[in-house]
DNA sequence: CGCGCGATTGTA
DNA sequence: ACAATCGCGCGT
């Protein structure tokens, strides 16, 4: 399957929270059809990390393509994705993942299930050969919310589902 | 250096 | 409705 590249993930954030839905995730031997994402944006968003610049969101503020992962509540990790270009920080949630045996809803659940810590942090998905997303289902629909768990920015309905 | 809290989840 | 559980980030 074909691999997804820079261009891919050097978009804007909502448009590539959208363009995710459907689309396959390689973490080694498993792979998953990506069901719900989130859009995160430092200047204009007061809910990401990347608000203000700090060393856990560095990361965000750098190229497109990385993986961020970050604790939550001391006990879940969450998986996100850089996108656009350097200074222009941004990142999306990858919120459910469909398994051929399971269904995994939540960020939590899908980084404890996999396997997905700190150590997975940073990493380069564009040219990593254990980690790495693929083109999926063709044609999706979807639908947006707001996004789950924070208090600021409810206006922004960047929680895409697909149908 | 101390302390409150969070892009969550399972249980009551 | 709430506990679990701990590193980050901000204030002192």
């Amino acid at each position: 399957m074909l691999k997804l590249n820079n261009s891919f993930y050097n978009k804007h954030a909502v448009e590539v929270a959208k363009n995710l839905l459907g689309k396959t995730m390689v973490f080694g031997k498993i792979k998953g059809i990506i069901t719900e994402t989130e859009a995160y944006r430092g200047t204009d968003d007061e809910a990401s990390h990347a608000f203000n610049f700090t060393p856990r969101s560095s990361i965000m503020f750098g190229p497109s393509g990385y993986s961020y992962i970050y604790l939550i509540y001391g006990m879940y990790y969450c998986l996100n994705i850089v996108t656009e270009e350097e200074n222009s920080p941004s990142a999306v949630l990858i919120r459910g993942l469909k398994l051929p045996d399971i269904h995994l809803d939540g960020p939590g659940k899908i980084c404890k299930y996999l396997g997905i810590t700190k150590e997975h942090n940073g990493i380069n998905l564009v040219t990593d050969n254990n980690f790495y997303f693929t083109e999926g289902i063709n044609s999706v629909t979807y639908s947006s919310t707001s996004r789950i768990g924070i208090k600021k920015a409810i206006d922004k309905k960047w929680r895409f589902l697909s149908n």
